[in-house]
DNA sequence: CTAATTTTAAACCGATTGGTTACATATTAA
DNA sequence: TTAATATGTAACCAATCGGTTTAAAATTAG
């Protein structure tokens, strides 16, 4: 990828928008796993070749990163923007619950929860990559609960890192549940439930 | 299998115990997951050949959905034993909590839960058979929680049904986070501190 | 125009996949 | 001993796997 003078690059244009690519390649990955999804269902699923698609991401597993990666990004970005100023902090913890509940309501599933079960314990980069990802989200509602303790609207002598946890895992096991057993609306139904105990 | 006068079959006796291929078989598939566990996997971990665990078996499939049931009566079996009739309901609630933990807690997960998630939506066979699972257990837990309300052990305003899911919920997201994010004593201490809630 | 560069498509690659067949071996009943 | 039956082993199979190479087509700078 040469730059010449004018910014535009030496040689064929591309036809494709590789942001487009990403999002097609994660769809599939999200939807069928790593194992189960592979180059020719990738290659329908993105309208790509082969070879285009490892020039431009790497093999298989690189692309695979790469999905999970724009996965995440996506989902925080989403789910900080329903974050509003005017709402309460209960009113918020609300909302980011019913956006979560919301992207991972279908039989797809999370996709971060559907890569932890299918391969962290065997695949390191996926660990750390879900790990620093948890994280991050996890700080994030902790940081959450606690202004809505200072707000008043949750019960001040509970412990804001164990309702945390409990949270997060509450969405890890709605993730699953959703894949096979339990109807959405039973699980939105213990969500809600579960924050009304704060209160 | 023709049988005889004596009730030994005619033809060579077989060299191995079915239950133990089996249980090898489902050691394999419950950690690497369906997809990625190979036939050489199988005939490394089951010590038997391709052809051998064929003629028994069937194909993968029909095999990972016998070591699948296999798994939940083990499952099922063992956990109906740590219930104690001396002990309170509550007291058998925690045992059972304290046992499938105990199952789940290496970084294998639940073979149930991760079953779940990998296949599902797209294997109508083993969402049927997880469904069934999945109302047997959840049919249980209500059972006990009902048991302890009436031993005055959970409070009784508290709908047993919804307390069932909850608990349901937070075993398949404890499963899933042991793959790869949390600690096993956050995921007790979580599930100790549900129950807790309720009394 | 030409030379350089890049993208595309398709042919090609060895390895592995799940699955079957063929056959010698072992054990039975009679 | 013999006929029947079931076993374990290994060779074999086509299809698919992830991945690479090749070469034509397209676009640039100069």
């Amino acid at each position: 990828m040469v730059k010449t003078l004018t910014g535009r690059p030496v040689g064929r244009p591309r036809e494709f928008d590789e942001e487009q690519v990403l999002v097609a390649a994660m769809e599939a990955f999200w939807r069928k796993g790593y194992e189960a999804t592979s180059l020719v269902d990738l290659t329908d699923a993105t309208g790509l070749n082969k070879a285009s698609l490892y020039r431009v991401f790497g093999d298989k597993h690189q692309l695979f990163m790469a999905a999970l990666k724009n996965y995440a990004d996506i989902e925080y970005r989403e789910t900080t923007a329903v974050i509003s100023e005017q709402a309460s902090p209960l009113t918020n913890i609300r909302a980011v619950v019913k956006k979560i509940t919301d992207d991972a309501g279908s039989e797809k599933g999370c996709m971060m929860i559907n890569s932890m079960v299918e391969l962290a314990p065997h695949d390191p980069e996926v660990k750390k990559l879900l790990q620093s990802f948890g994280e991050q989200r996890l700080q994030a509602i902790m940081g959450m609960i606690v202004q809505a303790q200072e707000a008043g609207e949750i019960r001040p002598e509970l412990d804001a890192g164990k309702l945390a946890v409990s949270l997060m895992i509450a969405f890890a096991g709605s993730a699953a549940m959703v894949k096979g057993f339990m109807p959405n609306e039973a699980i939105l139904q213990n969500l809600a439930d579960l924050i009304d105990s704060w209160t």
